[in-house]
DNA sequence: CTCATATGTAAGCTCAGCTAACAGGTGTAA
DNA sequence: TTACACCTGTTAGCTGAGCTTACATATGAG
């Protein structure tokens, strides 16, 4: 191998990583550098090559037809060097599970039952990953995700693990213990909300309410909007598992419930990826939905 | 991706070399760096994963379970990075035709011929890397490599350019003008040999000359022990093509010469890189072995 | 045993990769 | 049109990852 004739492989790096994000800044990010190494890295290739390998197009750079024939091979290549060293990570028996989930289900589902698992797998060491973020399993290193939908995860095994309908709440103080009403009543609260998805947009709408009509706040994380709303500021819609310890504690309330909603929390796993700490991981989450 | 799990680049570019060549010093030579720096990554590797990657056995380092498994990955990775590299020069419609060719073929036979290429296809740059070392046309980006041998180069198209069996030259001085005699009459010669082959022995033998048992001095390239013999030192045996032109001059006299060899000298190609400057350069190689 | 060749380790050097600062370009909303 | 948010382009200077040097030890062959 003649590696006089290959360039610089932090200069292929942080080309691959713009051509794919279409961005400096993006790749940027990505790799935890700033847009100049980028630049610069980018313009040091095109010179090696006498080629242009990316050129601007508005606020985004886009690869020329070598650049993204180059870059097809590097990401094919780089995902290899980035699968094989994670392989070996698992390979050491003592790495950690890498878990990913939203933050919203780690603070209010799994962190109020995770000492169970520590007290009876102590032996076993979990590292949890929360992120608004979509993960790749693979190329990110993931042993298992707890993704909220309705199940379609290409290439994943998915494993149902707990119905999650949509549901509003509010603090009793707002409505009284003992609300009884429909959505359309809820036009004059003040939502605070998180990141509402089309899906949940068009299930207040069927029964009701339209949003786009109310006061809304929008808040960055769930665990703010539930703050905002345990203190009385407003009513909230979130999935019924992030809910449901304040709703049977009685510092919120019920208004609203998604019925037979095929939603809900997944536990997803790489068919490749397999270990008898993780099948205990999976034997335990299991066996959590059958005590609510 | 995730590059905070990936380790330094350099890091894994250093094991591959050592695991594919069992040994930090040839790993050292092909990197041209130090075998020190080689050591260096491949413990920071082991740190990282804490695993064992490469162990010791004798005077080589072999690859151990978890080595192999990660270099298989690596060469794979790294061999589409260099060939997509090599894929994008070759898109520089201005790069040199790179030629493979045996220091002795690119002396005797190509440079005497050259201008006539120059002459006709001015535009047509050419580079010529004379070394005795077996290339890797792929992965050292050679577009044409001219072989010695019988035309068994699996992956590449081969075509007969010339034959060239072997030939046992002297100086008239030596041996006189009009030397008529056989090989086994040459046993008190001092033969100044250039890494004589298994094959150029057997030849040898089968017409009575042992050449263990007589006077031999190694040189380490053709060109000198060809210069020792034209100065009256001695006989020596090279191939055919290498010795004609001073055959025809007169300077040498050829002593034996072996009849219907199957030997000669192909040109090697790889079917995937087609260019016209290539074809160009091929169609006048053609044409130079009806011109003795 | 000697010698050639190999790997192992630690300390120090240096330049490839990076940052900070400045400049200019693009898109959107008022 | 202006203001602003976000983007890429370029240059000069900094610094630590990658490397060398020096010393030590191990292996194999004659």
């Amino acid at each position: 191998m003649d590696w006089r004739r290959v360039p610089s492989l932090s200069a292929l790096r942080a080309f691959e990583t713009a051509a794919r994000l279409t961005s400096y800044s993006a790749a940027a990010r990505e790799l935890n550098v700033t847009h100049a190494a980028i630049a610069q890295h980018v313009r040091k290739l095109e010179d090696h090559f006498g080629l242009s390998l990316m050129q601007r197009e508005g606020q985004t750079m886009q690869p020329t037809a070598d650049g993204a024939r180059l870059s097809r091979s590097l990401t094919k290549a780089f995902g290899q060097i980035a699968e094989a060293s994670e392989d070996l990570i698992v390979r050491d028996a003592d790495h950690p599970l890498r878990i990913a989930t939203t933050p919203s289900f780690a603070e209010y589902w799994l962190m109020p039952r995770i000492g169970g698992f520590w007290a009876s797998h102590p032996d076993i060491r979990i590292e949890i990953a929360p992120s608004g973020d979509l993960v790749d399993l693979r190329a990110d290193g993931f042993d298992l995700a707890i993704r909220y939908g309705r199940g379609n995860w290409p290439g994943l095994n998915a494993e149902r693990l707990e119905s999650a309908g949509h549901i509003v709440v509010a603090a009793p103080s707002v409505v009284g213990k003992d609300y009884v009403g429909c959505m359309s009543d809820l036009g004059d609260q003040h939502w605070l909300i998180t990141g509402t998805s089309t899906e949940e947009r068009v299930w207040l709408k069927e029964n009701g309410l339209d949003l786009s009509k109310c006061r809304v706040t929008q808040m960055d994380v769930t665990a703010l909007s539930l703050q905002a709303v345990r203190a009385g500021h407003g009513i909230t819609i979130v999935p019924r598992a992030v809910a449901m310890g304040d709703i049977e504690s009685g510092t919120l309330v019920a208004l609203c419930e998604e019925i037979d909603s095929d939603v809900g929390y997944h536990i997803l796993t790489r068919p490749d990826r397999v270990s008898p700490q993780l099948k205990t991981f999976i034997s335990w989450l299991r066996k959590q939905r059958k005590t609510p």
